[in-house]
DNA sequence: TTGTAAGCGTTATCAA
DNA sequence: TTGATAACGCTTACAA
């Protein structure tokens, strides 16, 4: 492979005068810049990345750790990430399925030298002490982090208000005992979906019952198991909340397996407003969570970081995560209403365009 | 940020040192290794990534290289990438949307010096000539590629095969005037499944008629577009087949919304098993692509070439594409078709060596 | 405008 | 067993 000393003797000058010449500096003659050109392109000199930033200090490239769940939320984060990062001609490199705490660190410390900056994405609250660690390294941006760690900025989803607003809508509509199945404990979006919940029951001046708060881990399965305990309750609630939408879908199947209309016998609503939340029928009522932007504005946010890191001053957003009115529900909404929260407006918006 | 250096005259050795402790050299004294380890922990030294694949010519990272579409297809895709490279404590690089041909080139310039190798999802005949030049710098993976590149190993999906069976078994059900709703021009996944659907007509006897073969674009918008093409025509089909899913659900939209029920009216059919697929009413008759397996073979079929460059042998496997057959296209099966569905019937041919 | 040379942070090759 | 020192491929003062 040619490097820059072929491209400056093919060229009949100094590698320095190759180096300006490819960076686009302005103290170089036409004729030598023309002989370089006519260098590089002869030999196909490919320039290396990896020793350029060695003397730069700037790699020009994001790391991005995810955690240890999958699915179609991740990957939209991944696509927000990807889509700014081209924007800004930043390179991408990713690391996912970070089981434990150490992992995490040992990821990042494998990216030494080859990022510039840092998304982590990590929902446990023991993640917070690593992170803290890293971000003495590097640029750090928290993507919905458990607590906040000094010196990140973060973006978060509004897991709070989302969940108060969806139980807020079922007791608008005439619902009082609203049950909740709950996600994994220990997990920050679950537990704030949990605050959201119990904050809409104690706002209408109904008193949490634990009966009605059921365990569940995120999974389907865990849904559908939630369901088959719900009905096995003497007093059926009316109503139930599921932390995310999966659970919600794992739900009304074990509702429907066991004869129950959803929403007549049992309304159903859910979090996240995955894709087939809108296909499914009932379509579920959920809350929306926008994953595409949460990526973007997090690279939106590390951005100035990479740029002077340490300088810059941190911020933290919050994205609204706004309730989603389908059918699963029971409140009739009016068909404009409801093709404006469906899938097709989204789709269009985006060009969306789904392979192969 | 502490470097070997620190490290060295911290635990009062040379830097050569350093490394051969770092490096787990066996030719160092229990002393020395001892007072570097202790140095390194003290000071939370980060050795550099970069400066070390540049004396070692190694990154331990591969590149991948997306074309412009998105959605859980390549998410399972990376999610399969990033499985198989992480068990070989390997970095990922990712890079997507890449619409035009000359972009893949320059991603692929731009990661020069950061990778060992490149997994490469391009499926336009117009990519192939970028691709051979970048294979000439490193070792190249073809996921699904329009034609065979000399040098290049490749893993693709039995699109013809999947497409044929999957019309066979609507030939079976007593079809016999059967739509199809067409990819993109120049894609290879839909040529390849168009041609299936032309050899199952041909084997049945069948005439093609171009009526019937109607242009689409992979997206939902353009399925039902010809969803609604479909109902204009004089002597409707019985059938449809959609080159993917996502075009089979705006097709079953088109239909709905002018009155018309799947399967009764109208047979549906569609290629990909995208998650919502067996969450519609009626559960979408599809055929199914593991791409996540898909991922994972291509980054254990491209690992002999990062090992060695050159030597390896180059070969192409191809991934059953077997069909599920669900509700959507009337024929009536037991449930447990689906399970089995997954990885039996795996063809792999093993092409001529490439290196010494 | 150009070239020489000193880094960047490692590993690898020598002698010692 | 160790330590200088020369790479690795590039950028960037500093001189010329």
């Amino acid at each position: 492979m040619a490097t820059i000393r072929d491209v400056a003797s093919a060229a009949s000058v100094s590698i320095a005068t190759v180096s300006r010449v490819l960076n686009g500096s302005p103290r170089v003659s036409e004729d030598a810049r023309e002989r370089v050109w006519a260098a590089a392109d002869q030999l196909d000199y490919w320039p290396n990345t990896a020793a350029r930033s060695l003397t730069t200090q700037r790699t020009h490239a994001l790391g991005v750790l995810l955690p240890d769940l999958f699915g179609e939320f991740f990957s939209e984060v991944i696509r927000g990430i990807d889509e700014a990062a081209r924007a800004q001609k930043l390179q991408v490199l990713i690391s996912s399925s970070h089981a434990d705490t150490q992992e995490v660190l040992l990821a990042a410390r494998s990216m030494r030298g080859r990022i510039d900056g840092l998304i982590i994405m990590a929902p446990d609250e023991g993640s917070i002490e690593p992170i803290q660690r890293i971000a003495r390294r590097f640029p750090v941006l928290l993507v919905n982090p458990p607590s906040s760690v000094d010196g990140c900025s973060s973006v978060s989803v509004d897991n709070f208000e989302g969940a108060r607003a969806v139980v807020e809508h079922l007791l608008q509509n005439g619902h009082r005992e609203i049950a909740m199945v709950r996600g994994p404990a220990g997990n920050v979006d679950a537990e704030d979906r949990f605050r959201g919940y119990r904050d809409a029951l104690a706002a209408a001046g109904i008193e949490a019952e634990s009966r009605l708060e059921i365990a569940g881990a995120f999974t389907e399965t865990s849904g559908f198991q939630a369901g088959l305990e719900l009905l096995s309750l003497k007093n059926r609630p009316t109503a139930v909340f599921a932390a995310n939408d999966s659970m919600a879908v794992g739900l009304v199947s074990a509702l429907r397996s066991r004869g129950l209309q959803v929403p007549r016998d049992l309304a159903v609503v859910g979090f996240d407003d995955i894709v087939i939340a809108s296909y499914l029928s009932p379509a579920l009522t959920t809350v929306h969570v926008d994953a595409y932007e949460l990526g973007l504005r997090a690279v939106r946010l590390l951005l100035p970081s990479l740029e002077s890191p340490g300088s810059s001053e941190q911020c933290h957003e919050v994205l609204a995560a706004p309730v989603v009115v389908r059918e699963s529900c029971g409140s009739s909404q009016s068909p404009a209403m409801k093709s404006e929260s469906g899938r097709d407006n989204k789709i269009t918006q985006r060009g969306r365009k789904t392979g192969p």
